[in-house]
DNA sequence: CAACAAGTTCGTCCCCAATT
DNA sequence: AATTGGGGACGAACTTGTTG
């Protein structure tokens, strides 16, 4: 029955201890069992017994390694599942003053999605990708619509301009035949056993970024590269110097205006797909 | 081999919602 | 209002692995 089994995934998460891990496993690092107890703010047995519960609900996986028990998403396809969930919860509220809100701020522009790039950075680069026939968006939109921002209720704008497919379904990313040979050109050698492109609804933006084998290849790129680096310990990312250039050679973005709403004058002066070739 | 660290199991308590 | 059951939390005791 599947109503059964959507129940029974949807109770996993439906705890704040376990939702607080499969959060920070978000960042596609394996933690350790004692790491995500202190995330979670629990103790060291309840945080065993919550992992035994998503491990067998297969939300987790977990490798042994001395005494030592790491545990990390299940698949990208769960990190998916995550991000969406964050995208409906709507935006957090900070309460830990300036500090907490700048961190906020930082997860907001750039940030991993488990093992792609998420956050403003990861929506513009996917926008730019589209509007230069690397990724095919589906007719009309690059995501679930409609959607609605909690902060206004306004409606969030579509992908808007971009080419689309009538092949193609609404809501999913397809790397074109020009993608492929453009990541190729790049070095990229992408596994047959992932999609090249996936969807991954983006919690802070409201739409799409590109996730699947490109997506990761893209985010190992840019961080191998030192386009971008993380910041602190968590999942932020901070685009570096040579990042910006680099940026802005290969889709043409201008970090000054990234990061800004829909609606705000500084998103009007072509944040995508103005220099790639 | 003892000391230590990480993780698990078990018993217990607490809270909350449903039931009587 | 009292009872019951489920779920989550914790501490103590234990197991397993590492280190000196």
């Amino acid at each position: 029955m599947s109503a059964e089994r959507v129940a029974a995934l949807a109770g996993l998460v439906a705890d704040r201890s376990r939702a607080a891990m499969c959060l920070a496993l978000l960042d596609g690092r394996a933690w350790t069992a004692g790491e995500l107890a202190r995330a979670a703010g629990v103790s060291a047995s309840t945080a065993s017994e919550h992992l035994a519960r998503l491990v067998s609900g297969g939300l987790l996986v977990e490798r042994r390694q001395g005494r030592w028990r790491y545990l990390r998403l299940a698949d990208p396809s769960v990190a998916g599942l995550l991000e969406a969930l964050l995208a409906h919860a709507g935006p957090a509220r900070p309460t830990g003053g300036l500090r907490a809100s700048v961190a906020s701020a930082a997860l907001a522009r750039a940030r991993t999605c488990y093992d792609h790039l998420a956050g403003a950075l990861g929506v513009a680069i996917t926008d730019a990708m589209i509007a230069s026939g690397l990724l095919d968006s589906g007719p009309g939109d690059g995501g679930p619509t409609p959607l609605t921002t909690p902060l206004t209720g306004a409606p969030v704008p579509p992908t808007g301009g971009h080419p689309t497919s009538p092949t193609t379904p609404p809501g999913a990313l397809v790397l074109t035949a020009e993608g492929h040979a453009w990541l190729a050109g790049l070095g990229a050698v992408l596994p047959r056993d992932r999609p090249a492109a996936r969807a991954c609804l983006d919690w802070t933006e409201r739409r799409d970024h590109l996730a699947g084998s490109a997506g990761a290849w893209l985010c190992a790129h840019l961080r191998e590269r030192d386009w971008v680096r993380p910041v602190g310990s968590g999942r932020a990312l901070q685009v570096t110097r040579t990042g910006e250039s680099a940026l802005f050679d290969l889709f043409g973005l201008d970090l000054g205006v990234i990061g800004t709403r829909p609606g705000d004058p500084r998103a009007t002066s072509g944040a995508a797909g103005r220099g790639r070739r």
